[in-house]
DNA sequence: TTTCAATATTCCTTGACAGGAATATTCGGT
DNA sequence: ACCGAATATTCCTGTCAAGGAATATTGAAA
């Protein structure tokens, strides 16, 4: 077979549906930081904090460059453009208009029974 | 304040991390089903795909239309459009090349310390 | 080589959640 | 009014993941 439809890794989604998770994620958008800037910046105690990047880490969704004593962790790009492909495929979904008398008329249209 | 930085939805993402749920939405990217045309092709028994479609439909990823004895699912258009949005605010980072010469260079840029 | 700073790891407890099996609900047809 | 098809709901059980607290590891500097 040629044509694949996207199938989106469950691990990266489920690395990311984790409220403190999501935070880092959103923090590590601006750029690299290491563990203890996480920890500090979301309130959170260093071990939860390092748990996290953990989970993070083995789900490919950031990746870390040893510096001596810190760790900087940082997003890989991987990730985001699997999703964004896989966010893609439903293209013809998202462009549906919400337009009141569009949709009215659409629901006329699904009325019919075939 | 004004310019907000998209914070995506965690019960929409918690909501597609899990296999079956997620295999869900994938048949229905190519159109509204009935619980049991689910539960078929996916060979689930009907109570599981009952569960998993509210925990879908709660999340708002998916609704339902009554049709007599049926309900019939679909993709709601809303949280894959805020999906879109989510994952475009993280251009910067999938704009990153994969390639080794850059990748090489950028290294080298990295290692200067600031 | 002792000490301190940064980070990771372990153990424990608790809550959430998925699947199985059984049962309840709701609708159309007869 | 009853029956059967389609779907939802409940109860139970086992598993897994997150937070807290304590401890282990690693590296740099004195």
């Amino acid at each position: 077979m040629s044509g694949k439809s996207p199938g989106m890794d469950i691990t990266t989604l489920s690395a990311l549906a984790e409220p403190n998770r999501m935070k880092i994620v959103q923090l590590l958008r601006d750029g690299p930081l290491t563990v203890g800037e996480i920890a500090g910046r979301l309130g959170l105690h260093q071990p939860q904090a390092s748990k996290h990047l953990k989970v993070l880490s083995d789900s490919g969704v950031v990746e870390v460059r040893i510096d001596a004593n810190r760790r900087i962790y940082k997003l890989r790009s991987e990730p985001f453009q699997a999703m964004d492909i896989w966010v893609q495929s439903f293209r013809h979904i998202m462009e549906q208009r919400f337009d009141n008398l569009d949709n009215y008329l659409r629901e006329l249209q699904n009325k019919e029974k075939p």
